[in-house]
DNA sequence: CACGCGAGTAGACACTGTCTACGCAGGAAG
DNA sequence: CTTCCTGCGTAGACAGTGTCTACTCGCGTG
C-alpha cells in the first residue's frame, strides 16, 4: 500500500533521482517509473512536465533556505562574518548539489506562470539584505546585497563550469570569497 | 546547388535559429530541416547533438571575443574605464543573445571532450586579468579579475532570471556594475 | 443497489537523437 | 571506356520522450 500522497512522492522521488543520476535522468516518464506508477500518473497532478520540475526546484529552495537560515541565525556574531557564513553555505549547497543547483535556475522553468520561485528566492535575498544593512549602516543595502549575491552566483557556476580551476590554477575559493566580503563590506 | 561547405552551414543556421526562435528549437533535426538537408547529413561532421551545439556555442565566444576586444582596444584609456567597458559589453551581450548567452554556459556541453569551450573563454579571462593588473598593480590579478567576471557573470544571469528586478526593484544594473568595479579596482 | 467520480492505466501521436543500410555522384586505376 | 572506390547525403528503423484521450476500477453517496 505505497499509495500515500503520489504528489509528495513524485517530488521526493524526483530529488533522489536528481542527486542520484542527475538532471538529464529527470524525464516525466522516469520519474513515474521510479515511484512505482505509469507515465501518465503524474498528470493528475501537475499539468506539465515542467510543473513537476519546478516543484522540485521549489523542494531545493526549500532546503538551501534551510541551511542558510540556520548558518546565520547566531546574532550574537558579527553581521560581517554571518555574511561570510552564508556566502559559504551557498557555495557548498552549489557545489554538493549540482543537479538541483542547476535545476534551481533553469531558465525555462519561470516562463509557464510557475511563479513562486522567484519568490522563494527573494526570500533568500532578503536575509542577505538585512545582514547587509547591519554590516554596512548607511549604504543602499539592496544594491550591496544585490552585488554580493550576483559575486555567489557568479563565483558558484564559473567553478562547476571549470572556468576558475582553469583560470586562477587552483580549486580553492575561499580567498575568492573574502575578495569580495571585503571588497563590499570594508 | 547551395551545397557549400555543409558544416559551415549548419553552424550558421543554428546561430539565426538560436537568436529566433530561442535554445529550444536548436533540435539536430530543426537545424538539419532550416538547413535544407536530411537529419543525418549533420552526422557526417558532427558525431553527436552536442558536437553541433558546441560549435554553435563557439562561434558565441567568437562574437563576444570580439566585441571585448573591440571595447578595450583603445590603450590611451586609463584601465579602470576599459574594464567597465569590457564588463558593459559583457552585459549587453548576455542580455541581446539571451539564447546563446545560455548555451554557452550550458553544462553538458563540456562533458564530451568538448575542449575549446573552456579554452576560449580562458582566453577572455587573460584580457581581464592584463587590464586588472594594470588597474591595480600589485594585488593579485587573477583573484581579483576572477571575482570581477564572477561578478558578472553572476550579475548577467540573476538579471535574466529576472531575480534582480523583482528583488532590487530596478532593471537598471549600470549601479550594480558600477558597485563592482569600485569594490575591487578602488 | 446503482450511480458518479476521482485516481491511475494503457495506448496513440508527433517528435527527438542515434544507428545502419542504401544510393549516387565523381575521380582513379586498369 | 569501363570498373571500382570513396565521400556525402538520404531514408528508414529504433528506443525514448511529453502530451493527449479513452478506458477501467474501486469506493463513497444518493
Amino acid at each position: 500500500m505505497p499509495e500515500a500522497d503520489l504528489r509528495a512522492r513524485l517530488v521526493k522521488v524526483g530529488v533522489d533521482l536528481l542527486t542520484r543520476d542527475g538532471p538529464q535522468a529527470l524525464s516525466l516518464r522516469e520519474i513515474a517509473r521510479s515511484a512505482g506508477v505509469s507515465h501518465g500518473a503524474p498528470r493528475r497532478y501537475f499539468p506539465t512536465h515542467q510543473a513537476l520540475l519546478a516543484a522540485i526546484a521549489r523542494e531545493g529552495y526549500h532546503q538551501l533556505g534551510q541551511q542558510i537560515t540556520d548558518a546565520v541565525r547566531d546574532e550574537s556574531e558579527p553581521a560581517r562574518s554571518r555574511v561570510l557564513q552564508l556566502g559559504r553555505v551557498y557555495l557548498d549547497f552549489a557545489r554538493g548539489n549540482r543537479g538541483m543547483f542547476e535545476l534551481m535556475f533553469r531558465h525555462d522553468l519561470l516562463q509557464g506562470n510557475q511563479i513562486g520561485l522567484r519568490e522563494v528566492s527573494r526570500q533568500l535575498f532578503a536575509v542577505l539584505v538585512d545582514l547587509v544593512g547591519k554590516a554596512r549602516p548607511g549604504v543602499s543595502a539592496t544594491v550591496v546585497a544585490g552585488a554580493i549575491w550576483a559575486n555567489l552566483h557568479g563565483v558558484a557556476l564559473l567553478r562547476q563550469w571549470g572556468s576558475l580551476e582553469i583560470a586562477m590554477q587552483t580549486t580553492e575559493i575561499d580567498p575568492l570569497l573574502h575578495a569580495s566580503i571585503d571588497a563590499y563590506l570594508g
